[in-house]
DNA sequence: ACTTTCCGTTAGTTTATACTTACCGTAAGT
DNA sequence: ACTTACGGTAAGTATAAACTAACGGAAAGT
């Protein structure tokens, strides 16, 4: 069930822009929050909240703090999601079937 | 950018419950409502969100309406989920070697 | 025509959360 | 030891959004 975090946790725009950063590799704090529209604290609050969701990892690099993409917590919401693929285009063949018949069967 | 809508879109827990219950096939607002621990108007709101983001389409039929799961816009999430999933499993690769050599020179 | 059923919409309230400012701890340089 | 850079935490505020209750409107049966 932590798709559910996972998903909560990149609802919010600013978390995205921080989490769609680290794609170009691991960073520090400082330099995540370099060009974000928002202040630094808010940067380590998203941080901590993108790390309690498994989407990203932590490692202590001196003075700074670097943090990259754990595939972890992507991994699940990627495995939620593919489940409901298939499910759902299953279900839209359905859809079509029933929708054929009810307009064939409407008001005859 | 549509994927920002359908991601705070499934960040709310009744709205996932509502867009799971779609996975059995195309429902009415009814039925989709019985069981669920919120009231009838509060899931009619939910569906519409879920149309807004292309989550969802909807068949008048009769005097009920009918909602199925549209892959439509959970194919595009699906997409910017996979393009970074592999960006992210590439970081985290240099994550690993960057550990390494980061831990050898830690301190010598 | 009247009633019933099903559903969307509005108004209003309450709760959650994203943000800033200020503060404190820690590691490295001088 | 002192200073500086970096970053997490606390307190407080403001905005968003999820929910209920009440209303309105359309389709089908009697």
């Amino acid at each position: 069930m932590t798709y559910g975090k996972a998903l909560q946790c990149l609802s919010d725009p600013t978390r995205r822009l921080v989490f769609e950063k680290l794609r170009a590799g691991p960073q520090p704090v400082g330099v995540l929050a370099r060009g974000l529209p928002v202040s630094r604290p808010a940067v380590s609050q998203h941080l901590k909240v993108l790390k309690d969701a498994g989407l990203v990892g932590d490692r202590s690099e001196g003075v700074r703090r670097v943090y990259y993409i754990d595939p972890e917590g992507l991994g699940e919401l990627r495995r939620w999601l593919d489940q409901f693929w298939t499910d759902a285009l299953e279900s839209f063949k359905n859809e079509i079937a029933a929708n054929h018949t009810a307009q064939g069967r409407k008001k005859p």
